[in-house]
DNA sequence: CATTGGCATACCGAAAACATATGGGCCAGG
DNA sequence: CCTGGCCCATATGTTTTCGGTATGCCAATG
């Protein structure tokens, strides 16, 4: 079954003469009276009477017309598609991102992304750091949202924005006193930790921002989120050390403090599998360095 | 776009493989990687990943696949019906049939053909001969039920059955008496008519019939239908001369007796458009014959 | 470093489709 | 009654496209 005849007999079928059909279709008459022939032996049976004053559906004609007609549709809806998804007007995307970046960028981001892409399912995954490298690599996300960046040669990095580390300390804390904490005071005091560098980036900035700056803090718990970490401030098991945006989703009790003398911050990140070609990374990525800049 | 293009796309996405697909569609693995290629050329847009381990589909090649096998499944089940109707296992077929037989064969027809032909859908509507025959011609019936047969060049005649001209009289006139009435007990009696001879074939089968025995009954009133004729009859307006089968849907004070040395009969034919070449149409005969046997 | 598995390219023969030319049936108008 | 026009079917040559074989290229593997 060919697509090519099935044209030709809904074209020829709907100007229910073989030579306007011809015309229509930009070819000569004679040709398309064999194609409508050989799909009437391919098929077994005729598909329309001939009369002098041109053709006319038989019954097994019509049958054939109701669903050549949708079959055409549905290819040519099916290539559309395609070019649609190709050139980022449709298709979906699949967002990992991490909870110390939901209430600072998710807001902005979201409404940005509905406007560029409207087309396009967005779902959104808050994934820890090690869950988001994996689901960046087996495609069951498109991108994900990092801080810092995820470093691993299939993965490609877009860095859209950078937070300064600040401390989070109870607001009855001396420290929330200050207008910014000198890093000598926090020598010796508990540290809540995110978990261990090693499965955390965001830790290992942390560790060597403490480390360039000869501070010792022990380290009192460790914890999965940014949220965790605050509650454990708030309860006085010790202080954190948390990227600017965090504080936006600080409960009350919590403050935020500039660190004296230490720049340091941390590189916010989109990054992407280095052979997803899609369009909407891209558009992904201004939307998201606009809601960064935002921010 | 063509069909066989779609079809070798979905076996490689379905087969994740050139190779396994090619094997599978019975052909060697070159070419399909070209009608592969070609598609994603008339597309615009890469349709697989490929990879060292075989093909996988991009995005944009989802979206096409959740199409094209819906535009194949359509156009396999297109020309499957049209096979079906042209083969009698599908369709409609129209049945123009008059009031006379709608007692006597309708009740054993309708299941012969259920049973026959169960996927095909019945129409029935009650017609005037003139009615029935234009509606041949134009097509808007398959068949029509007809006692006696349409003579018409484009028609075609097949007969079913016969039926006795019988005498329909009140039960309370003395004709009811007698166990067949002699022709010349009519002489004069008023007459119950179908309508006018050139209208109504069975009406001129009457005619004759009255002519050949040399009877002569005046026409007290012209209906359309028997049972039209039957009311008048009981209502004691005359009598009527019909077919035997009519007594199926005579009221209760109607009785038919037959006649006395007039073995005139009327043909019950199924009639058709010479030109219409449907089997359902040899099926309908079939069931048709059945039921009037049965009658 | 060689081998293997898988897709892409090159080239050739075969099949299918299209165009031009022509034939034949059917109605209409002279 | 005949003739011209309309429309579909058939015939034939040319061109496009498709499928097969041979081969190249790349990457992963041992």
């Amino acid at each position: 079954m060919d697509l090519r005849r099935l044209r030709y007999f809904v074209a020829v079928a709907e100007a229910r003469s073989v030579g306007k059909a011809a015309e229509r279709l930009r070819m000569a008459q004679p040709p398309l009276s064999v194609q409508i022939r050989k799909l009437e032996a391919e098929i077994g049976a005729p598909l329309f009477r001939r009369g002098t004053r041109g053709m006319d559906l038989t019954d097994a004609g019509q049958a054939l017309l109701a669903r050549a007609g949708e079959a055409l549709a549905l290819a040519a809806d099916g290539v559309e598609a395609a070019r649609a998804v190709a050139a980022g007007k449709r298709g979906r995307i699949s967002v990992g991102y991490m909870f110390a970046l939901a209430n600072a960028v998710l807001p902005r981001l979201i409404p940005e992304l509905r406007r560029s892409i409207p087309g396009v399912d967005l779902h959104f995954a808050e994934l820890s750091a090690s869950t988001r490298e994996a689901r960046l690599l087996d495609r069951s996300v498109t991108v994900a949202l990092c801080m810092p960046a995820i470093h691993h040669p299939e993965i490609q990095v877009a860095r859209v924005g950078a937070q300064p580390f600040m401390l989070a300390v109870p607001i009855r804390s001396p420290l929330a006193r200050l207008s910014s904490v000198p890093m000598a005071r926090l020598q010796g005091r508990p540290l809540i930790a995110l978990p261990r560098p090693d499965q955390d980036p965001a830790s290992s900035a942390v560790m060597a921002l403490l480390r360039r700056h000869q501070i010792v803090m022990p380290v009192a718990s460790r914890v999965e989120t940014v949220h965790s970490a605050m509650s454990l401030v708030l309860a006085g098991e010790g202080l954190a050390i948390l990227p600017a945006c965090a504080q936006l989703g600080a409960p009350r009790g919590i403050v935020f403090r500039p660190l004296r003398d230490a720049s340091d911050s941390i590189d916010i990140a989109v990054c992407w599998r280095r052979d997803s070609h899609s369009p909407l990374i891209r558009t992904f990525l201004k939307c998201a360095e606009k809601a960064v800049a935002r921010m």
